[in-house]
DNA sequence: CCTGATTTATTTAATATTGTATATTTTAAC
DNA sequence: GTTAAAATATACAATATTAAATAAATCAGG
């Protein structure tokens, strides 16, 4: 759905092929979204399907594959703004895969595991460290809007958590709580 | 794939058909994992296809469907291992549908935005609540492992992170910092 | 005892995502 | 100048998930 909505929003600014959708996905929201080259041609043709986007037109440049230029509908116009208000109205509950690991810790042995929690542990530190850093290279440039910023710092919360309960697993295990 | 490592990790237990494994699923992880029949199923070939499991008979009581009942084998136990390492090691990024509704916000009027956010945060509250109070039960109960307390922990980590964010978010558009 | 809800069990169609293949043009480097 | 890499652009097969359809058995309530 939410490739749905990104190609919807992003058209009805300016007429755009497959290509150049995920170009500007790419550039503008390639920190927090991840939408594959597929996803986006599949989704074009299901929106065109559904009469939410239309083929504006077909250019080609030299022995280029042709590409199909989209346009949004007013229909469209008026589906991007039921799927963004549901998106607002909308909790979303996330899963994590590794949940299903640490439930099948068992298996493994302790010191290994052991080993791999400190790892993981190492990683999210670090990768909290790029995020502050990233932001307040973000926060010197005043063109960045301020709304980057709250997305961006989306991200961080959820990864200061998940760093925090990585360190707090590591301590209860230490203390010999799951032995 | 945690669909493969959920379906092989309890088969080595024991001989189980399609729907006694989403009915193990629902019971032993309903609260932090959700597979659907058709993923599961569609699994059950897959894994069959590459030789990690067998159907060790196929069972019919009455007129109902027949069940086909399934059984590990070596190398789907070696499989198990290998996806159950390869997790261990694995730190996956969450992507959020929401930052991309908040990416869009500017084609909503600011206080529809303000009453949505408010009532997400409530929202959230509640679930917290919800979260601590089945936790507190938990405890109580001694028969319950230590791991599903460092399970449910993950999911009490990541509410609260989101909770703050959300709060955050509301404070720095009350402050007028995104208009 | 009969009616409606729940449980048992799988299949299928529709939807969605990922990864790879293809083929050309432009750019950069040596 | 030529060769390797990056950018342009889409298509398709493989994989995966969701939702609905089917259909019989069981159980609870009146």
């Amino acid at each position: 759905m939410t490739v749905r909505m990104v190609i919807l929003g992003l058209l009805r600014e300016q007429l755009l092929h497959g290509y150049e959708i995920k170009h500007i996905i790419e550039e503008h929201m390639g920190d927090w979204t991840s939408i594959a080259f597929g996803s986006i041609y599949f989704a074009l043709g299901k929106l065109s399907e559904e009469g939410f986007v239309e083929v504006a037109s077909v250019e080609q440049e030299g022995n280029r594959p042709s590409r199909s230029v989209y346009q949004i509908t007013d229909s469209g116009r008026e589906e991007f703004m039921r799927l963004l208000r549901e998106g607002w109205q909308k909790v979303e509950r996330q899963y994590y895969d590794f949940d299903v690991c640490l439930f099948f810790m068992r298996h493994l042995p302790q010191n290994e595991v052991k080993v791999y929690l400190q790892r993981r542990r190492d990683i999210l530190e670090e990768i909290l460290e790029h995020i502050e850093c990233h932001r307040s290279e973000q926060l010197s440039m005043p063109e960045v809007p301020a709304l980057a910023d709250a997305i961006f710092n989306h991200t961080k919360f959820h990864t200061r958590a998940e760093l925090q309960w990585v360190s707090d697993l590591i301590t209860k295990l230490e203390s010999g709580a799951y032995s």
